[in-house]
DNA sequence: CGCGAACGAACGATCGTTCGTATGTTTGGA
DNA sequence: TCCAAACATACGAACGATCGTTCGTTCGCG
């Protein structure tokens, strides 16, 4: 039987990373095609498995979208609450949250487009819980628009409004800015900051 | 060609809005559902017919994604062309700009979600060309920062990067954004161009 | 009579997943 | 120390469902 050459594929590999291993696959073709134009033979072929293994690591396709999407919204939430409870001027809190955000963004860019783009093939109840997540992130952004506005360090504006933009301005941004490395990110970082608080205009153009 | 079939049929026979309805159903369906999640089946559902005669409106699938992305895609293009030809200042032009993307974005949000969202899952050479559309719509907005930074009214900068988060800002905002009427919808143009323009900080706090 | 538009049936392909089984590895009692 | 039972992981075969699409036909309207 062909038995002796699969035992020989099977012992090659290091079978203890093979579920990790799945996951950045899986990562990277729901990124690239989408969740719903994934195929498990797709993902097996690439993992170099035939489909059906597939189901001693993850019990169900959306197992995989699920651990993707929940591990970055885990991971942006717990900054939020790091960040929230530093005992900084809320300018300087939002400098830290943007550049956090970044720093998790360019981490696993792939999981942040799953995450971004993909989290609505997700059924009831992960759905509903992972909306939960996601607004309580972006509720964290509004609260340091309202202190700001309160303290008279931001216009007035709806600070609702300006965390969602913020977001959708940096999770955009993944797709299109160059990888950058560290030195690059905290440029990236400080262009959004100063884009973010100064705008375009040019110094000697007062505000209307 | 088209133009011809559009007259007869909208001249002619009442049952020809038919092939418009099922346009109107599917980018609703694209929209929510995604591209590879929305069966024909589905289409015809809603529709009113079974899967096989939606073969009588549209000869595959992927006809339906192309005439969505594309039609939105000329509107953008053709929009630039006509306010790149007009002769004010660059900021105004800016302003002008913003404010017919987002008159384009809200007059029919469900194709734009499409057309930002499902346009990679035309197959080539759809593909090239609608890229190559959109290529040209960014270049006109990194054009506008360009000419500002040279006349002295923008801020030195990326202006390729600039142009392409604005864009993003803007496309992104049809999903956290209240439904406007025309009253609105101008207000919202106000809030980008200023945004943009001069930041969230307070005027009292002065750019470094 | 002719033609656009609808239908039911059905095609081959592919989907996510289950099943029974084979094999290598780990482990625990004699 | 050795052997067997338990476990982890892989496989081929195949399930029922659904996919996009084609075909032959019918129906109603001009």
């Amino acid at each position: 039987m062909k038995s002796d050459l699969l035992a020989a594929t099977q012992s090659a590999a290091p079978t203890s990373s093979r579920r990790a291993l799945i996951a950045s696959f899986a990562t990277e073709l729901f990124h690239r095609k989408g969740y719903a134009a994934t195929s498990m033979r797709e993902l097996a072929s690439v993992s170099g498995i035939e489909a059906p293994s597939l189901y001693n690591h993850f019990s169900s396709k959306e197992t995989l979208l699920h651990e993707i999407c929940f591990g970055m919204a885990d991971a942006f939430v717990s900054t939020a609450q790091r960040i929230a409870a530093m005992d900084l001027p809320v300018e300087d809190r939002l400098a830290r949250a943007i550049e956090e955000h970044l720093r998790l963004l360019f981490s696993d860019r792939e999981a942040v487009g799953v995450f971004v783009n993909e989290w609505r093939h997700l059924s009831e109840p992960s759905l509903q819980a992972f909306k939960a997540l996601r607004s309580d992130y972006e509720q964290f952004f509004a609260g340091l628009f309202q202190e700001g506005m309160q303290k008279g360090v931001f216009r007035q504006g709806d600070p609702l409004w300006l965390g969602r933009q913020l977001l959708l301005l940096m999770n955009g941004s993944v797709h299109s800015t160059a990888r950058p490395d560290s030195e690059a990110l905290a440029d990236l970082g400080r262009r959004f900051y100063s884009l973010w608080m100064h705008g375009v205009a040019s110094p000697t153009n007062q505000p209307d």
